[in-house]
DNA sequence: ATTTGATTTGTGGATTTTCACAAATGGGAG
DNA sequence: CTCCCATTTGTGAAAATCCACAAATCAAAT
């Protein structure tokens, strides 16, 4: 196969789709370049019929979503970014994927992207593996000038996603402009949402997640955030904006569930946490620290927020942590709650602990009860000494919703 | 009567209690010389019998608080402000006072102090005036000088006053020994409470309950600010304290009663406020913003927090104005109490009330129908659509809290 | 050892709450 | 006008709450 040398030379010059339509030629097959991304690159134009998973890449300038999971959770990847030689793919229906062969456009160990071929008019077979080996050779210098120019985006992009999330944005049109220049679709309403763990490079397993349209993602640290939008704005009315909250919500769900796939043991050590809706992107700022927020306060109150993810979800302990800090500078504290404690340590009671359980009931005497395991009688005599030694009135729902609050409040160191 | 002038010019230089002996010789009864707030200067001595108000009033330095209240009453201080005579007064026996005659000693139109006489061994009779009135002149230059020396002294103490309260002092020790130099009796444990209404010079009309032991006062506007203590810290238990803020309640109990004597249609013209109790007097600064806070907060929540006085129990009324800043701050209002009032809006219904009022009954439905005067399954019905309006459950004690505070946080603007 | 006082548990009955279901009311859209 | 839908009121039965009173338990004090 020495004549294969230079087999694409005489298009060296030329664009990437003519090299796809060369390949495509010479294989008398479908062709398809992708980036490392999947993002399409080009795509052979003979016009001939095609799969649905190929229509979709080229409608959608991009591999559907469902496609590479499937390709991922078949290992075809893992074969494409190991080895340098052509993979060949049984059709998989069900994500409407015809027969074909892959190979990895690569230089040393970096992968830049991929060439399709599509099994249609006639079969790939190994004889054909030397024309996918030297195509992905002659692709490389072409995928490292794109690949240049996008890093150069994406790094402004990477800037202009913290400038948003910082608030060091002059006006609402300068966003837009800047958003347009770097191809970034923005959509209202979004939120910003941040995923939260002990893992690093969790993007990649998140990877075909985060790939959606309409979201614009970052990391820092561990920590992986998102503007999420629900699509464009219907002028109905407000019920978008309890549709986005509840998209967040779903997504949640399905990262959760992936991420439960990869790490089936170690699902609490993630965390998810979302701010309010915003309408202008100035107010990007204002979201993603309600969203820091809700992840500070799932820290400190693990049980208490545990199925809460949206900060206008988060009750009380959306101010829990300024009031605990204004309590502090007043050197504040609850003389009556103190009384209790002290009595329940002179007398060796559980006072506390009742008054708490039944706070956190609602008044509840019977869920109480049974949650304390003592006879409802107990509890209203313990109820009725708590009044008496806090010198309080639990059917005053001012002081009663004080002592909640100063009983949460406690738990801050 | 001429030969009465220099009547006792013999006694010009020598001391005030030489005076009161000289007097009382002429009378042949028992002398009081008292200042214009009624505190003793000097008294004749010749260990006569005497009635039990003028035994208190050289036991305790002072006139007794009753006896003051009594005279106002019958008019006597009255007289003896506006005229220049002696003002005879009959026995009053349920105030332990005997009969007597009282000139005021005064310069000009101002009054610097009073001479007292009791009618004990012999009536004291219109001769006798002329005697009185000399003596009270003889007084003048005496009671000008003591008078010099305690304005200087109160002068000193007002701004020490300001100090505490103000906070600027720099240690324990420093504080307690400058006290010590101003005969300022401190005692702990101790509080700051405030009396405010339109009213001027509204000291006058309390001047006998300001003058009591352990009170140390000052004005500022139309407000009185006390240092208010219960007497020296028996060191048994924390009890004390208890002791002191139920001493704070029925202070203004008394002052209530005296003003609402004084001026019977506005007693809601008056405000009533106080602080934490204290044990050093380096926090004197702290229980005093304390009482202003809840003088604001009377102002803001007038029917809330009627029945509330003292800092401890303001409830979450203690924390509101600072939620209030912070949300301001955060530019945040609740989403979903905006839902409900827009759904009452549109559909002229009163479910924004109705949440109220059930949370204002601790959840008692019962209480709710009645206070709203509609039927109890009306009730149930419009809970259960603010839970679908709202989103939420009433069930849930971190919403149902936080629900609670905001409904009160719109009313703040 | 006895007493005292605080705490827990038990019993029973009046009252309140909860829930399901039905009927009446009343305003707005077709 | 009728129909539809949200709202209000009514009825009744099961469950929960409240209240008063009594007995049992237990630890600390005398």
């Amino acid at each position: 196969m020495s004549d294969a040398r230079g087999l694409f030379d005489h298009i060296k010059h030329g664009d990437i789709d003519e090299l796809a339509d060369a390949i495509g030629e010479l294989l008398q097959n479908p062709i398809t370049i992708e980036d490392a991304d999947h993002r399409l690159i080009a795509y052979s134009s003979h016009g001939d019929i095609t799969d649905q998973a190929r229509w979709s890449t080229i409608m959608g300038r991009r591999v559907p979503e469902r496609v590479l999971t499937r390709l991922w959770k078949d290992g075809v990847f893992q074969q494409l970014l190991t080895q340098a030689d052509p993979v060949h793919i049984p059709a998989k229906d069900e994500v409407g994927l015809g027969k074909r062969v892959a190979i990895a456009i690569r230089r040393g160990d970096e992968v830049l992207g991929y060439i399709w071929a599509q099994e249609l008019n006639r079969p790939i077979t190994r004889q054909d593996d030397e024309t996918l080996r030297q195509a992905a050779r002659a692709a490389v210098t072409r995928l490292l000038q794109r690949q240049g120019k996008r890093k150069a985006e994406e790094q402004r992009r990477k800037e202009f996603f913290w400038e948003l999330l910082l608030g060091n944005h002059q006006s609402e049109t300068a966003i837009l402009q800047k958003a347009e220049t770097l191809h970034l679709e923005l959509q209202a309403p979004y939120l910003v949402c941040i995923i939260d763990s002990d893992k690093s490079q969790l993007e990649q397993v998140l990877y075909p997640l985060l790939m959606r349209d309409r979201i614009i993602w970052g990391k820092d640290g561990n920590q992986l955030i998102m503007l999420l939008s629900n699509g464009p704005l219907q002028p109905k009315d407000a019920k978008d904006k309890n549709g986005l909250l509840s998209y967040a919500e779903s997504f949640w769900q399905e990262v959760s569930d992936k991420l439960y796939e990869r790490f089936p043991d170690q699902r609490e050590t993630f965390s998810f946490g979302y701010g309010r809706p915003c309408q202008a992107f100035m107010e990007s700022r204002r979201s993603y620290q309600e969203a820091m927020l809700v992840l500070q306060v799932k820290r400190l109150f693990p049980k208490e927020v545990e199925k809460i993810n949206g900060y206008h979800d988060l009750g009380i302990y959306r101010f829990l942590l300024t009031l605990k800090k204004w309590n502090n500078s007043e050197s504040y504290q609850n003389e009556r709650l103190r009384t209790l404690e002290s009595y329940d340590r002179d007398n060796q009671t559980n006072l506390l602990e009742t008054l708490e359980t039944f706070l956190d009931t609602t008044g509840k005497v019977n869920q109480t009860a049974q949650s304390l395991h003592i006879h409802i009688n107990t509890l209203s005599y313990r109820l009725r000494r708590i009044e008496e030694i806090m010198g309080i009135s639990l059917d005053d729902p001012n002081q009663r919703t004080a002592i909640y609050l100063e009983l949460k409040l406690r738990k801050l160191i």
